[in-house]
DNA sequence: TTTTTTTACGCAATCGTTCCCGGCAACGAT
DNA sequence: ATCGTTGCCGGGAACGATTGCGTAAAAAAA
C-alpha cells in the first residue's frame, strides 16, 4: 500500500519525447523548444508532477536534510529555537529532522548515529548536559559534517556556535537579588562542564564579587540532568536549605530547574518572594502565570535558531573548506516578576 | 564542504570484488564463502561503512521517514504526542518530519505538499482549526497515502484515528464545575467543525441538561484560532462578562485557551475560583504552578502519539489495501486543582 | 575420464534524475 | 554545391545499493 507519484519517465512516455528532453523542458533550459516547453509543462502541471527529492538527493549527493539535537521539545526554549530553525531551512527548502537526546549521553550518541546514517547535510547541536566525551563530534566534525553548536557548545571543537549572554545575564539576575536586599544568594546549575553552565556561574559570581558578597561553594549545587529528574534538584535545594546559614535566595540557570525549584517551594510551604527570592533561565510562556510570577533572564530563543541556521546553511554551502568560525552572542532579557521582591523589612532585621 | 561516506564501490575497488558480492557479504548472503564475508565485514566495520539510505530509498521506493504535522510543537498536548511518535518511530528505523501549521490552513496546506513532494511514507496530522477544506487530504488519502488523524480527526476520511474521550472529559470537568455550585457555566471552544469541538460541547451541553441547566448558545464562544492569537480570546471572554447574566464558572475545550483565559481573568483581576471557576483541557506541565492551579482535563498524550504510529506502521506495511479502519479512544484525566473550588457560600447568597 | 552439480562470484538492470556527448536537420555564407 | 553554425532533441552514464541471471572453477557423481 503506498502513494505513487508521477516520474519524468512517466511524462516522456506519455508525451513521445525522451527523458532528457523532458528534464530540460522542466528546468527552462534554452535547448528546448517553446512548443515543446508548453506541452511538458501542461502535462507536468495537470499530472502534477513532483520531482523526486530522493532520486535528486542520490544525484547531487546531498540529502537537503538537516540533523536537530535538543534535551527535549517540550522544553519552552528549546521548541522555540527549532521553530527559528525551521522557519530558516523551510525557506531554504531544507528539511529538518528532530532528535531528543533527554540529557542522556547514549540516547544522544545514538541519535547523532542514526542522523549521520540517514546521510544528513548538517548538525546544529546543543549537547546533553551528561556529555563528557565528545570524540564522536569531534570526528564528525574531523570528517568535514558541518556543525554548529548553539546554547551548550564545545569549547574544543572549532566551528559556529549561537549563544546567549550567560555571563551577562547570569549577573545581572544575581545583581538584581542583591539589590532586592537577599543576602545570601545560593545558585543551582547544570554540571560545570557545560559551557554555559560556566559562565552562568561566572556572572553569578561575579555580582556577588562585586558587591562585597563572598562566594561560598556549598552555596553552589549542580544537577546532573539539568533537572530533568525532579529529585536532583529537590535534593540540591534540600541540601541548600540545611546549610549552617542557608540562602534567601536562589539564582536557578536553566529553565527547567527554576521551575523545579519554585515547584519544591511551593511543595514545602515556602514563601517566595518573601522567605526566599528565587530568579532563574527559563522561556515558559507560562512563567507569568505562575505564582509567583517567575522572575526570569530569557534568552532569544527564535532568533538563536534563525542564527544557528543560517549559519549553517552558510557552512553547507560553502565551496571551500570554512576555517574561519564565528561565535555569535546574542542579548538575554531580564525580566522581573514576583518571584523577587525588595525585602526592606527583612533587611532591617537581619542587619 | 560536505560530509563523504564510505560506500560499496569504495569496498568492492579496495578488495578486488565486485559491488554483488560486497554487497550480499555484508547482507550475510549463503552465496558468499565464509573467508569472503569475513574480510568484507571487517573491512566495512573498519570504516565504519553505513549504507546510504537515500539510495536505498530509491530502489525500494520508500523513505522510512513520516510526516507529522501539529498547528505547534510548543503546545504541551503536542510535544508529548511527538515524543510518543517519535519513541516508536525510531525502534522501527522510521524519520519523524515535524511540521507546523500554526492553525493556518495555508501553511497546513504548504506543509503537506511539502512533505509529499518529500515522498514521505505516511502522515499523521492534527488538522489545524482554521481548516474547512479537506480536498487536499482527501486526495492523497484517494491516492493511498497512508494517514492517521489524531485529535482534530477528519470525519469524513476513512482511516484510522485516535482521540481521547472528549464526550466523557467535557462532560466530567462541566459536572466538576456544576458540583463546586457554579451556576452559569459559559464555554470557550475552538471552532465547531472540528470534531473534537463538537464532541467537547456536546459533553458539556449534556452535564448541563442532566442537572437540568439551560444552555445558553450565548454561553458558548468560539476561538477561530485555537486560543493562538491572545486577542480571540479576549474578545470572548469580554464578550462573556458583558452578558446581561455573565457566567460565573468557564470550561475550555483547549490548551492554549485554558492558560489564556487565566491570563485574562488575572489582569483583570477577576478572582478564580472565587468569582470564577475555570476547568479546561490542559496538557502543560506547569498547570500545577500556577496560580491557582489549574484544574485541568489530562489527555494522554504520550500514549496517543504511540498509537498513532503504530497504526501508521501498520497502515504502511500492509501488503494489501487497508479497508478496516479503527478509531482508538484513549481516556483522559480529571485533575482537580485550585482554579475550581465549591461554592458553598456564593451558592448561599445568590440562591 | 566425462558429466553433473555445487560453490562463489561477476554482469547488468533497476530506482528517478541530470548532464555530457553526439546527431540531425535547416539555414546562411562562401 | 559545400561548409559551418545553430537549434532541438535522444542516447547513455552516473549517483549507491540490490538482485536475477549467467558462468567459471571446483567438487561430486557417473
Amino acid at each position: 500500500m503506498k502513494f505513487e507519484a508521477i516520474t519524468i519517465k512517466d511524462i516522456a512516455k506519455a508525451l513521445g519525447l525522451s527523458t532528457s528532453t523532458v528534464s530540460r523542458a522542466l528546468r527552462d533550459s534554452h535547448e528546448i523548444s517553446p512548443e515543446t516547453k508548453k506541452i511538458v509543462l501542461e502535462y507536468a502541471e495537470k499530472n502534477n508532477y513532483h520531482p523526486n527529492p530522493i532520486a535528486l538527493s542520490l544525484k547531487e549527493r546531498r540529502s537537503r536534510s538537516i540533523g536537530v539535537v535538543v534535551c527535549e521539545i517540550a522544553n519552552s526554549y528549546f521548541s522555540q529555537v527549532i521553530n527559528g530553525i525551521e522557519s530558516i531551512a523551510y525557506n531554504n527548502g531544507y528539511n529538518v529532522i528532530i532528535a531528543q537526546s533527554m540529557e542522556s549521553f547514549d540516547r544522544e550518541l545514538l541519535n547523532l548515529q542514526y542522523l549521520t546514517s540517514r546521510s544528513i547535510d548538517g548538525l546544529i547541536i546543543s549537547v546533553s548536559t551528561e556529555t563528557t566525551d565528545f570524540s564522536y563530534m569531534k570526528e564528525l566534525h574531523e570528517k568535514k559534517m558541518p556543525i554548529v553548536f548553539f546554547d551548550r557548545v564545545v569549547d574544543d571543537i572549532n566551528t559556529h556556535k549561537v549563544i546567549s549572554e550567560s555571563y551577562k545575564g547570569a549577573y545581572d539576575a544575581t545583581k538584581h537579588l542583591i539589590d532586592c536586599g537577599y543576602k545570601r544568594i545560593a545558585a543551582i546549575s547544570n554540571p560545570e562542564l557545560v559551557s554555559i553552565s560556566r559562565e552562568r556561574l561566572a556572572g553569578y559570581k561575579a555580582a556577588l564579587a562585586k558587591n562585597e558578597m563572598t562566594t561560598d561553594e556549598s552555596m553552589i549545587k549542580y544537577c546532573q540532568h539539568g533537572g530533568m529528574i525532579f529529585s536532583e534538584v529537590e535534593n540540591a535545594v534540600n541540601e541548600l536549605l540545611a546549610l549552617q546559614s542557608p540562602p534567601d535566595a536562589i539564582f536557578a540557570a536553566a529553565d527547567k530547574l527554576t521551575t523545579n525549584c519554585l515547584r519544591i517551594f511551593i511543595s514545602k510551604g515556602i514563601n517566595v518572594p518573601g522567605d526566599f527570592g528565587l530568579i532563574g533561565f527559563s522561556n515558559s510562556d507560562l512563567a507569568e502565570l505562575i505564582e509567583p510570577p517567575l522572575s526570569v533572564i530569557r534568552q532569544p530563543a527564535f532568533e538563536m535558531g534563525e542564527v544557528a541556521m543560517n549559519l549553517l546553511l552558510q557552512l553547507i554551502e560553502s565551496k571551500r573548506p570554512v576555517t574561519d568560525f564565528e561565535t555569535k552572542v546574542l542579548s538575554t532579557e531580564l525580566l522581573i516578576r514576583g518571584s523577587t521582591r525588595i525585602q526592606s523589612e527583612k533587611t532591617n532585621v537581619l542587619v
